[in-house]
DNA sequence: CAATGTGTGATAGACGCCTATCAGGAATTG
DNA sequence: CAATTCCTGATAGGCGTCTATCACACATTG
């Protein structure tokens, strides 16, 4: 059985082919019997349209634009990489991307670079901070009826059509059952290291692994987090002071980016061995680090398949088909010294 | 600057269509000059040919064969199940694919099998036995002209365009690590459960978990590996003995399926929380068994994904066009009870 | 009853490429 | 020099859909 064409649909439905066009895509008014009637048809042959004939005919573009933080975090400039990659990919199915970068720290230059945007975008997928502002700001690009995804951090309460990134709550759970099970019931402190508690993923990872930490393994204490602001010379002063003050510390999570400067206080204080240190985003710096030992687990999303994944949602969005969920869930990658790629 | 067409390369090139077309599919002899002069033009103007347009002039079906072992195996059948459900996704796509199933065990009935499959089809992509017979089987579809690659199981001296699967030995480096890990320098025996010995990826498991066992914690001994034939009932068999023989057993690592013999028999001894167990695939009864704590880690690679990444495999040999490589890496997942999904 | 609107048919042309065929000039052969 | 062979141009028709336009029957309105 051969795909069933638009003409034979029409032909069954006893109806032009002009018609049932009219039917698929809502072109003009259509009598609810006619619409019935294609649509009978329609069932009974199984019939889908040929996406691939549909884009060629529409000559159409689907241009979408990404807004990244800027700055010289690596999974950041990971991230932007591979937005760059997959546009330079995507030309020839049709699709433009542009790429933005905004200051992440800041809701309201956020929200303006949000706000800016016109409707020449079909889509448009945000890093986003979990702020009121931003919230509305989005909200108000779904209104104008652009498509919005958030990436790696997400907004739960606005209206954006979906959120690409791991369940970081689980990945915080994750790290504290590996630092647990790694410090074998020694008694000690652990080390919490985040890069803003105005973004909602270091948040929700700090959430899963004090969730976890406080139920299972009472013999380690939780000190207050830090913040390091992702900025690597920050992170390393913090870490330094960390281990300064805490001659019993056995664990170091860091939630967000600048593991080099853990890293590097680390070695500084020669206890890179003592402590266990799990860390988020493998780049270059962490894939060493987890060579020489220094850190002991990286956890990390795979920046290539959330932009992929961000691109097919925009493009389902704008195609209005919907999407298989299975296939975008970005999941949670743990690399040991054993299986770094 | 928007797409040039096979007309602007033409003009471009002071030739016409049709010459570019010649030059683009090899259709006829074309004189070295004017070949020079097309390839020139397609590289000022970047030209790529819209792939889309190709297909659909074209009219092309292709048409992949997927082999697979029969019988009821968890994996196995997700893997099946993940075929059929691409398949149905693809239709839209002209892509037509076939499931066959073929005792795994046997590298006769496989090799048979795969002689038999007619030049019908574009590509195979087959789970196989690393066996001379297997590989000969597979060189000769190879030079029949249809792309094969093998799938979850590799045979690497073969003429195989592709091998789409993790890096099994790394899964078992990983594997030992996170058991020396989590048995904290206590000293006791380890056991090996395998499928076969002849399914090179159960080797290439227990290689890797030997390696890093036997480099890194010497306090644990290594028992013999044990066959279970990827059989519940066998390996349900195996393990009780392995634990009335053992009575200071303290790890067991699965390396092929039948995860839920090893569960029974550790849950029947009443020693599922004395002893880390570690196994491979994540369906429904690993992950009931991870949630109620009788197995401590399950190391998975995803069938959907291997499935859609054979299938992308075999249709850029196809069409000739090359691969992106980092998209078609197999991830190793790691699941603890944290983060199933 | 004329003017308007509504629902439908028919059809042409486009999207970018493939396939096929025919014609004819240039180069090679005997 | 005629007969081939080789290379190239030109062009038609098709793939399945979208977009747009015109025509026409019929119903509704004032």
């Amino acid at each position: 059985m051969v795909r069933a064409t638009i003409e034979d649909v029409a032909s069954k439905a006893g109806v032009s082919v002009a018609t049932v066009d009219r039917v698929l895509n809502g072109r003009a008014a259509v009598r609810p019997l006619t619409v019935e009637r294609v649509e009978k048809a329609i069932r009974q042959l199984n019939y889908q349209p040929d996406r691939l004939a549909a884009r060629l005919a529409r000559g159409r573009e689907y241009r979408f634009c990404f807004v990244l933080p800027e700055g010289t975090n690596a999974f950041m400039i990971a991230l932007a990489d591979a937005v760059r990659d997959e546009a330079k990919r995507m030309t020839q199915e049709k699709v433009v991307i542009d790429l933005r970068h905004t200051d992440v720290f800041s809701a309201e230059t956020l929200s303006a670079a949000l706000d800016q945007i016109g409707t020449v975008y079909d889509g448009v997928a945000v890093v986003a901070l979990d702020h009121p502002r931003v919230r509305e700001s989005i909200n108000a690009l779904t209104d104008r009826g652009v498509a919005v995804v958030t990436l790696v951090s997400d907004v739960p309460n606005s209206r954006r059509q979906h959120y690409v990134g791991i369940d970081n709550a689980s990945a915080g759970r994750t790290a504290a059952t590996l630092m647990g099970r790694y410090l074998c019931g020694r008694e000690g402190k652990v080390g919490l290291i985040a890069g803003s508690l105005s973004l909602r993923d270091h948040v929700e990872r700090q959430f899963g692994f004090e969730q976890v930490m406080l139920h299972e393994y009472p013999n380690l204490s939780l000190l207050p987090v830090r913040e390091g602001r992702d900025d690597g010379e920050i992170v390393q002063r913090v870490a330094a002071q960390l281990l300064a003050e805490n001659s019993d510390l056995i664990g170091i999570y860091n939630v967000g980016a600048g593991a080099r400067g853990i890293a590097a206080a680390l070695e500084a204080a020669g206890r890179q061995h003592q402590v266990i240190f799990i860390t988020h985003e493998l780049t270059d710096d962490t894939r060493l680090a987890l060579i020489g030992g220094t850190i002991d687990i990286i956890i990390n999303q795979d920046a290539g398949h959330e932009v992929r994944s961000a691109i097919r949602v925009l493009m389902s969005k704008a195609d209005k088909i919907p999407l298989v969920d299975s296939m975008e869930r970005i999941r949670i990658d743990i690399y040991l010294r054993d299986n770094i790629p």
